[in-house]
DNA sequence: CCCTCTTTGACCTTCGCTGACCATATCACT
DNA sequence: AGTGATATGGTCAGCGAAGGTCAAAGAGGG
């Protein structure tokens, strides 16, 4: 990680990893401190890579005493009823290319999709504006290459 | 190789080779230093010499610590092949459902994708004529929704 | 001369990082 | 209890540093 907040991203997950429970509590401040940052840097962190889409929760206080609590949430337990649930919330939904690429990062990160699957989902869902009105027409082709190459990516 | 283009592109094949794992990190802006050219060169280079036909994935970032990484696939492996000329015989085609489910399946009995991921596959391309204009706008959450479905299919 | 491949530059998008300014909790003193 | 000081954390706009895209100009070979 050559940057910041990939270092930083890195160190929370550690400490997460080394939590019994998945949880952790610290200081925005100590934390800038330790990585020489201001300590907005650190909201821009968690806001970045510690959402709900990619299954964690961030609670935190303000004020003397202030802390922030980062969780990991815990997605094994009834998978099935989770996955439902899951569905629910997506149907019909309009998903930004994000949310929808985080979404599927937490499938995997919660091993409910092996990697590869991931991938083949993340390769239907990326795609770009496409311009053209005959899309739809070709759009099997398309979708089919993409998941192959996804594939490839694999080696 | 009397063009720039040639150049760059020898110079990250060296790079490839001397790479344990034929793959590489490197900067646009870097090496288009080092070649005294612009950045663009390297794009123009690398969607020209450096495609999945020809064997190569190019991945990148943008922003700060951005980086383009290069690998060279190994072309020797069967599945590598396999997919590669799966992937050549549908490119552009129109594919009928039919077809496309055939190739789909023709892929799980080769061995190349799962099960799972054949579903996870049909469950893509298997949609039936949808005539809105607004389809595009929603279809990132339709095939999330039916991907899901599929896994629940499975569980 | 024409066609194809190269090269370039203008303009765009994404990502990281900072600092000014805002909100809220605790504490100390009256 | 009230109130001001102190100590946290939160938000947001903006800058700078990558890489991406595209069209037009240039170069070379038939």
């Amino acid at each position: 990680m050559s940057n910041l907040a990939g270092s930083i991203e890195l160190y929370i997950r550690r400490l997460l990893d080394a939590s019994p429970n998945a949880a952790i509590c610290l200081q925005r401040r100590e934390l800038a401190e330790h990585f020489a940052c201001v300590p907005s840097q650190i909201n821009y962190v968690l806001s970045t890579r510690f959402t709900l889409e990619r299954g964690y929760l961030v609670e935190s206080r303000r004020g003397g005493g202030g802390y922030l609590r980062i969780r990991r949430l815990d997605l094994n337990r009834d998978k099935v009823l989770q996955l439902l649930e899951m569905r629910q919330s997506l149907a019909g939904q309009n998903l930004s290319l994000q949310k929808a690429t985080d979404f599927v990062h937490r499938l995997v990160e919660a091993r409910l999709v092996t990697r590869r699957e991931g991938l083949l989902m993340k390769a239907v869902i990326s795609f770009e504006q496409q311009k053209r009105d005959d899309v739809l027409e070709i759009f099997r082709g398309v979708m089919l290459s993409r998941m192959i190459e996804v594939l490839l990516h694999e080696t």
